[in-house]
DNA sequence: TTACCGATGTTCTAAATTATTCGTTTTTGT
DNA sequence: ACAAAAACGAATAATTTAGAACATCGGTAA
């Protein structure tokens, strides 16, 4: 195995585990204690991961918040359904992406796409897709919320406003029997409102987690969405009531 | 088996696989490893992959950017210089940071700080930074550009004057030999000027490798700074005029 | 046919990577 | 605080891989 290769993994194991202790990883790869801490000195000299004795853990930019162990939750299945949703995004479109883990999810599934340009509230999205240079990129300003990198309140409202955009991918926290899309923040539901009003095609992307779960704020409705993303079959009266309204629904 | 045909094949396995070996890749082909050297090398030249010792792999899909190579370049004295900068900065004080490698090496070490309330136009330091629950994060709204994360613009500048903060931390292109400062950015300088005129303190962080470093856009001049951290003592004319302007100089 | 051209194989030296050894520093247990 | 154990970094040796130079092969066009 080759060095770059032996680094790229352990930086892998370092973001999903936390902190790796030189033995840990002698044990993985097999090779030296020194072969190891050679690569653990080159990846701290680069700022990947944080030096220690005995070990090396994550640069301290990236602490594991519950924010992060959410993002690990239904991993598989939000990238199941992000590709399925990037499938349905052209190149050269122009789109909204809110707050949500799934969105950024797909967002990360995007970043094979070209030309996109993108409106966001989302921190994390706006990072991770500005790294591509042919992508346009346009974040709302505000407080960020360190809980999940969102950036909400009246001005963003605002901002999202300015704008129409091909499609609005929004993101929820739960959904009741009948459709009703549900949310725990009030402000952040007027954003996806918003959103929703100035999209041609709003995508909503939802694990099956979501479904019955109860939140306070209404959003509105499934049956106002072009399209409908999950990895569960819902409930056959809400399928039929899709249908009706002519929401595609894909199952992933 | 042609050339182009066998290198074709390459390009698919290493999109399947991630990462080929020089041995696996002989094995797979009946050839020398010198022949399938020279395909890599081409296919590398190309940019198709990524040569690694002993094999190739994907080219990784987020370009190595003029961005992430300056962000090494003198990693270790911006890291002592942003210690310091840290250290002058009080728990629970509030100031700008804006573009720049160092000023992001300085919001890293800042992280150790409690309750700080900071305004950006660095997607990195906002992302960087509302990590932590106890900081108040203001990013600027705008167009994120792609090469260093950074959001500028009309808006920006107004969005500035918004506040009126206790320091100001700036990064810069250039200095000249008699303290003027320079960037290559204008719309960054107009920027910097507006944190200037809304910072209760002014410091500016700066590596040796920007003394005498020609940019284009006159920003101002050192002696407008409360202080100036850097690694290296600047030319004696200099630090005397630093001194009669009650500049604090701190070299790290 | 014959000279030529590109691709491949062969050989050899330089460079990169890894393992090993050893003295020094840091951590840990008492 | 002290000593043992663990970990570190530097130096060196051993191994692997890279790259250059040249020979060979097969096809092509004059």
């Amino acid at each position: 195995m080759s060095q770059a290769l032996r680094q790229n993994r352990i930086h892998q194991l370092v973001k999903q585990k936390g902190y790796l202790t030189i033995d840990e990883l002698v044990a993985h790869f097999s090779v030296t204690p020194q072969t190891i801490r050679r690569d653990l000195n080159q990846m701290a000299d680069q700022g990947l991961i944080e030096r220690h004795h005995g070990g090396a853990g994550l640069a301290s930019s990236v602490e594991n918040t519950a924010y992060q162990t959410r993002k690990i939750q239904h991993l598989a299945e939000k990238k199941r359904i992000a590709e399925q949703v990037a499938r349905h995004i052209p190149d050269h479109s122009s789109l909204f992406i809110n707050i949500g883990t799934t969105n950024e999810t797909i967002a990360q599934a995007l970043l094979d796409h070209r030309g996109l340009k993108v409106v966001t509230n989302n921190l994390h999205v706006a990072a991770m897709l500005s790294a591509r240079p042919d992508f346009t990129v346009i974040i709302a300003g505000g407080e960020v919320r360190s809980r999940d990198g969102g950036i909400v309140g009246e001005a963003t409202r605002d901002f999202v406003h300015q704008f129409k955009l091909d499609y609005g991918i929004i993101g929820i926290s739960g959904i009741d029997e009948d459709g009703t899309l549900l949310d725990f923040d009030y402000q952040e539901v007027r954003i996806a409102q918003a959103i929703m009003e100035n999209s041609r095609y709003v995508y909503l992307a939802a694990d099956h987690s979501k479904y019955g779960r109860n939140a306070m704020v209404r959003l509105g409705n499934l049956t106002q969405c072009s399209a409908f993303f999950t990895d569960a079959r819902p409930a056959q009266a809400l399928t039929e009531r899709l249908h009706q309204h002519q929401v595609d629904l894909h199952v992933c």
